[in-house]
DNA sequence: ATAAGCACGC
DNA sequence: GACGTACGTGCTTATA
């Protein structure tokens, strides 16, 4: 079978899927394959010539036009000027490739980018062609209510603030709140001068001042009508009358996908308009319903099972929840003793170990003061000390190595880990942490989608895999395959990569994503 | 056009 | 004693 070596494949796969053609065989896609090489660098083919090949190529724009209104398609152009443009652009792509394959091999990124992120393409081209169905009319009737909601809290807000301005503003903002009606006479500034008006400063004020809360309100309403309740229609293709996004396989410095245009990764979830948001993902037709799998805490599960923590490893492979496992330990009682707010606690910590968080940002987090947190952080090192010492040795590593890496090899450089800048160190020493489990849950993830997909087509059933969302698979489900696909998902899921510690997986059914998930 | 500030997800 | 939670995308406003 002959290789097709390309840049950025998953978009001449779409092209041809579309016309009906199936692309078989060995992939190599230059963009992906820099991306192991040096993820945090641009991966655009302008700029690989020059850095390895020292060439600067014709830019497309000297054949369309600047982008925007105006530019010409690739059909409009003259043909001989295609030719040479497209001439080039093969042999600059071949070049490539024989620049970066021994680079793969020497870093040893062969099998991550053979076995992993090439047969992905097609898996991702697959999700984005099939798509979502979107609720137009319940989208519709929930901007009309936004709309009028929208219209009354900025009345309210007018009228405190005593006149009318541009809420959406948070210059004008900060100086309605902390000139006009002095809030708060030590009212933070950011480094642009201007007044803060983030969340966490809106949520202090608003005990007292009831436009603060008015204006968390209004904010609430304006992201979610302008992001997503009238954006999304919009986007609906007039082809499938679906919404199809495109999943980023080359820009996140972890190994994680992101999706844009529209991105469908942040759908609201959190407040109840959110959710009527999350409702308007609905199945194909009357004979599907969504069916939503996630793996129950991957990161804390790869996190006990790098770090080999017995304590944790139990509480995993018997069931037990884990935020509650950590109260346990960190306040000295019984699993049983544990309380909502001890247990609360707890789950910050438990994020705050995987992103490197220090003693002053907990004290922020939990509200209490920063002496408290540090107990805190020792109790919790005390109670699962194979975690402190896994977390010293990540960074360990990263300094003798200058990387950080998953179990699958996937790397990320730290250039900064032995810097005398302490801001760039401990950045880097909180990536060097982050970065592996993170990463891992993600080449995880990745490898499920290949199998699964791949289980599709062998059992060639009517269900299809339409999303991806870091832990989460989003299925358009036909309800005769509901158990069986069900039941291959979880298996598959739970296997993807063994790693000594039980995986978990929650899955859910419905006439929505919201209720599936 | 680009940056800043903000907010949505995991 | 410094510094102060990882990874993204996208909206509006303000400035150039």
């Amino acid at each position: 079978m002959i290789e097709k070596i390309g840049q950025n494949l998953k978009y001449d796969l779409l092209m041809l899927k579309k016309y009906g053609v199936e692309v078989q065989g060995r992939l190599f896609d230059t963009m992906i394959a820099h991306y192991l090489i040096e993820p945090e660098m641009r991966h655009n083919m302008d700029m690989m010539a020059m850095t390895y090949l020292n060439y600067q190529p014709v830019e497309i724009e000297a054949l369309i036009g600047r982008k925007g209104k105006g530019q010409l398609t690739m059909r409009d152009v003259d043909v001989q000027k295609v030719v040479e443009y497209a001439g080039e652009d093969a042999d600059i792509t071949l070049q490539l490739r024989n620049a970066f394959a021994p680079r793969l091999e020497k870093d040893n990124l062969n099998k991550l980018f053979d076995q992993v992120e090439m047969p992905l393409v097609q898996v991702l081209a697959d999700l984005e062609l099939e798509g979502i169905t979107i609720d137009t009319n319940a989208l519709a009737d929930l901007s009309a209510t936004l709309e009028v909601d929208m219209k009354q809290v900025q009345q309210e807000i007018f009228n405190i603030a005593g006149e009318p301005f541009n809420v959406g503003s948070p210059k004008q903002l900060g100086e309605i709140l902390f000139d006009k009606l002095k809030l708060d006479k030590n009212a933070k500034k950011t480094k642009t001068g201007q007044y803060a008006t983030g969340e966490e400063i809106l949520s202090k004020l608003e005990e007292e001042h009831e436009i603060a809360r008015k204006i968390l309100d209004y904010r609430e309403l304006i992201k979610l009508k302008n992001t997503y309740v009238d954006a999304l229609p919009l986007l609906i293709s007039k082809r499938t009358g679906r919404i199809h996004t495109s999943f980023n396989q080359a820009v996140a410095s972890t190994g994680r996908l992101s999706s844009a245009n529209p991105n469908l990764q942040n759908i609201p979830i959190r407040t109840p308009r959110g959710q009527e948001i999350r409702k308007a993902f609905v199945p194909r037709g009357p004979e599907f319903l969504i069916m939503s799998a996630d793996y129950s805490q991957i990161e804390l599960r790869i996190m006990a099972a790098f770090s080999g923590d017995q304590t944790m490893l139990d509480a995993f492979n018997n069931g037990v929840d884990i935020h509650t496992q950590t109260a346990s330990k960190v306040f000295h009682v019984g699993l049983s003793e544990v309380t909502g707010d001890m247990r609360r606690k707890a789950k910050t910590i438990n994020f705050g170990i995987i992103y490197g968080i220090s003693s002053f940002g907990l004290a922020q987090r939990l509200k209490i003061p920063r002496k408290e947190a540090g107990t805190i952080i020792e109790e919790y090192f005390a109670g699962f000390p194979a975690v402190k010492a896994y977390i010293d040795q990540c960074i360990e590593k990263a300094r003798g190595f200058g990387y950080a890496e998953t179990i699958l090899g996937r790397r990320r450089y730290l250039r900064d880990i032995n810097s005398r800048n302490i801001t760039d160190r401990m950045f880097a020493e909180r990536n060097a942490v982050n970065a592996p489990i993170q990463g891992s849950a993600a080449d995880m993830l990745k490898i499920a989608m290949i199998q699964i997909h791949e289980f599709l087509r062998r059992e060639q059933l009517k269900s299809k895999m339409i999303l991806t969302v870091h832990d989460e698979l989003v299925f358009d489900a036909h309800r005769d395959e509901l158990d069986y696909l069900r039941d291959n998902v979880n298996q598959i899921m739970q296997n993807a990569i063994p790693m000594g510690v039980k995986m978990d997986t929650g899955i859910g059914v419905g006439e929505n994503w919201l209720v599936a998930h």
